[in-house]
DNA sequence: CGCCAGGGCCTCA
DNA sequence: TGAGGCCATGGC
């Protein structure tokens, strides 16, 4: 077995499947009480779909906690529609997805988007070949490498793997020689059969163990794949 | 108080 | 093509 799959399978082991994208449950609603986006939820509509691709925008750069609490206003104020997004004044959008962090740059990102998904809906670029539709993704502005492989796989299911600060940090500190974006996710597509299920649930759980314990400064004792590290400390 | 989080763009060599 | 500055909140 190659050591990109053994990985996978120590940490499924060690920490179970993962339930990725985070989606509100029944895709949004304006009630009075906050709906939360969970884990575990199967996407069903576009809605949900939508949501994923502006929590893969908010994350950018961005813990997760944050960027929650921007979706929570968003499905407060109805925010998740296309046309919505098209009306919508920028700064007021700013100002409501002000938690996540560089809202400036993100509310233009968000209503650039919707420019986008005007022309291309989702349902066009859910049926578009994978290449085809990530150079579609990545020719938009503010849409990078990870954003747009997160979209293509979280949101349209289709088989590519994002690589992440985590993914470069862990598998850097393992031993792994890869350096730019392309080369990292060229060692995981050629160690692993083209899977969406197994590309995403390898991802969620490099995001688990490198939130948890492969940080800046790792906790290796606590470590399930320290075993298979080059830069094991103690 | 400082550090950092599920990046990307722009500029300048 | 690579390095460095910039964007900004909230948790710890």
């Amino acid at each position: 077995m190659n050591k990109i799959r053994k990985i996978y399978n120590t940490l499924l082991e060690h920490y179970g499947a993962q339930g990725w994208w985070p989606v509100t449950p029944i895709g949004g609603c304006s009630g009075e009480k906050d709906v939360i986006p969970v884990y575990g939820v199967t996407i069903k509509n576009e809605k949900q779909i939508l949501e994923i691709i502006i929590g893969a925008i908010l994350t950018q750069n961005t813990a997760w906690k944050n960027v929650e609490k921007a979706i929570i206003e968003l499905n407060k104020k109805n925010l998740i529609d296309v046309n919505k997004l098209l009306i919508i004044k920028q700064e007021e959008l700013a100002q409501t997805i002000k938690s996540s962090g560089y809202f400036n740059q993100k509310a233009k990102k968000l209503k650039n988007f919707a420019v986008f998904l005007k022309k291309y809906s989702i349902k066009k670029l859910k049926n578009m070949e994978l290449n085809n539709a990530r150079k579609l993704l990545l020719s938009i502005n503010g849409i990078g490498p990870e954003t747009a492989d997160s979209i293509l796989l979280y949101a349209f299911n289709k088989p590519i793997f994002v690589v992440d600060a985590y993914t470069k940090r862990i598998f850097s500190r393992i031993g792994f020689k890869e350096k730019t974006y392309d080369e990292f996710q060229a060692l995981f597509m050629q160690n692993l059969e083209h899977d969406a299920k197994l590309f995403n649930g390898y991802h969620a759980l490099i995001v688990e163990l490198g939130k948890n314990i492969c940080q800046k400064k790792p906790l290796c004792d606590k470590c399930a794949i320290n075993n298979l590290c080059e830069k094991k400390i103690n």
